[in-house]
DNA sequence: AACGCTCAATACTTTATGGATATGGTGATG
DNA sequence: CATCACCATATCCATAAAGTATTGAGCGTT
């Protein structure tokens, strides 16, 4: 069975007429009562009573004929579900973001520009470190991932550098290095002058990447910093420069955090610049069609939503 | 598309391996691999991604799959659905009883017989008289009618005589012509000797047909019965007679009401001998399987519960 | 009762297409 | 680098769907 057939018979029933339907399918009559007559012997019952003025439906065909539609509907439901599945307007994402990168607006910005312009995608956003978040996208767990450094660069896997964000060296509010400047704007501070100051660095097993700048630079000016602390992530880094710890430095967006008990200051005569990344992670061979999209959307955001939706303009 | 397609991409999606599914199918490869692309062209996506070890779903395809599979199923399911449809085992169907039929035994066993034999059929059982009976076999509204003897014959009606019961004269308990008699058994009376009793009997607009053989039994022996009154069905001529108003004659399977009121007894020397017939009303073009096992069940008892259960027998 | 009309079925031809065979191309594997 | 395992392509053939012409059956009409 095909169907040809279910359309025939549906087309049959309707018309209640063999001639008349076989007009409306664009065939013949003959071939048309063929494939009824095929249908029937295939079910093993009359679908029609044949009658000099038309055709009648049988207490069979009359069971049959709702089947029939529905059938015939959910071939086009099931076309249109799986086009939009390919399309990636359904289906599901995953992606992950380090909590230091998802302190930068842009993170937040872009995961929501997604979720409006793909409503009916399921959007799974999970958290981890740098190395965690590497492995998930390199064996498919996720589809994506926002972190600051690379800290390890697995085959297939790309690594997109979106921007680069200044650091910005913070310290206790109070501190015998802000007294001196207390005029509008960020203060600056040059790097040399920390040469003395205990120093509480982010470092984890999996994210060695972001103070590396940071010493090297110190180096270059002839200083090795104390480390006075270390931390698990950048807010307790805040918290312990907070608390008189000592000083550290951390990503201009998270200026604004503890505002109260922490000055912000921006650096200079640091070599190499002390800028914070933060980087895509996806794989190279990447199909998924939700993935695709929020990559397109992340990296171009202006052809993301173009071709999200498509038929918007030429309306 | 047709479902040759839907079956195809369920056997490769299955297979993961077009020249693994093609086997199953019993084609060749070259053609799957052409049905497959052809359905990935009306679709306007690619279902798989090949390689070199076999093929894999797309996004796409991974939402088609449980589709194409339910699409399949209920194409199955319609064909089992209608063929039970097409054989009477689902469906409906609408049979009506005069009250004085619906006394009779042989009515309520043989539709509990249906209604045992076809569980899943909705019988919609109904009662009236026998003219307006007639009238809803004769247009469709009912497939079939049990009634006493026809009081209208339209064409395309068959009227099946199923039985002839005894009547049975019916009088008041302590009735001088019972006082004669009281030995075991039905007592016996012979027609003549209710020259002058007051008879009561049933008559309706629609239903004149079971005592113009009572009255004409009466003339033939020489004498034209007093009527004491009319009522409008059986139940209340007994009740009638249990008053004391006068006696009358019921078909036989009514003894048994009122027993403790009414003494029946057997009618002799009656001429056209006193008989009820029990009369099946139904279309002679009656095309419902429904109704047609019903009929084929109640004509012939046994072959109907053959029929309805052929395999039981050989298994 | 005969005729004509309507519509489905039948007989036969044509065409389209699904399937078979043979071969080529490509990426993984040892 | 050669081989293997698969899928894709090309070509041919057989099947079956569609087309054409005709028959046949049932109904209404005169």
């Amino acid at each position: 069975m095909e169907l040809r057939h279910l359309r025939y018979f549906v087309a049959v029933a309707e018309a209640r007429h063999m001639t008349r339907a076989a007009e409306r399918l664009g065939i013949q009559q003959p071939p048309l009562s063929q494939q009824i007559k095929a249908l029937e012997s295939e079910l093993g019952f009359e679908l029609f009573r044949r009658h000099p003025r038309g055709v009648e439906l049988t207490a069979g065909g009359r069971a049959y004929l709702p089947e029939a539609r529905a059938i015939l509907a959910s071939v086009h439901v099931a076309a249109i579900k799986a086009t939009r599945a390919a399309k990636g307007l359904q289906g599901s994402i995953a992606v992950g973001v380090t909590s230091s990168a998802a302190a930068h607006p842009l993170i937040s910005q872009t995961i929501r520009a997604y979720r409006e312009s793909y409503p009916d995608v399921n959007f799974d956003l999970s958290n981890g470190n740098a190395a965690e978040l590497t492995e998930e996208v390199a064996d498919g767990r996720l589809q994506a991932a926002f972190l600051r450094a690379p800290v390890a660069r697995p085959a297939n896997v790309v690594f997109h550098h979106m921007l680069n964000e200044e650091m910005l060296l913070i310290l206790p509010v109070g501190h015998s290095l802000t007294g001196t400047r207390t005029g509008v704007g960020t203060p600056r501070i040059a790097l040399k002058s920390i040469a003395d100051e205990p120093l509480v660095l982010v470092r984890r097993p999996g994210a060695p990447g972001l103070y590396a700048n940071l010493l090297q630079a110190c180096r270059h000016l002839g200083f090795t910093p104390r480390i006075a602390a270390e931390v698990p992530h950048m807010l307790l880094n805040i918290s312990f420069v907070a608390a008189g710890v000592g000083i550290s430095v951390v990503p201009a967006s998270m200026r604004g955090i503890l505002h109260d008990k922490v000055v912000y200051c921006r650096i200079s005569g640091a070599d190499p610049a002390l800028v914070a990344p933060i980087t895509l992670v996806y794989r190279a061979d990447e199909e998924s069609p939700t993935a695709k999209n929020f990559l397109r959307l992340t990296i171009q955001p202006e052809h993301g939503r173009e071709a999200a939706r498509p038929s918007r303009r030429q309306r």
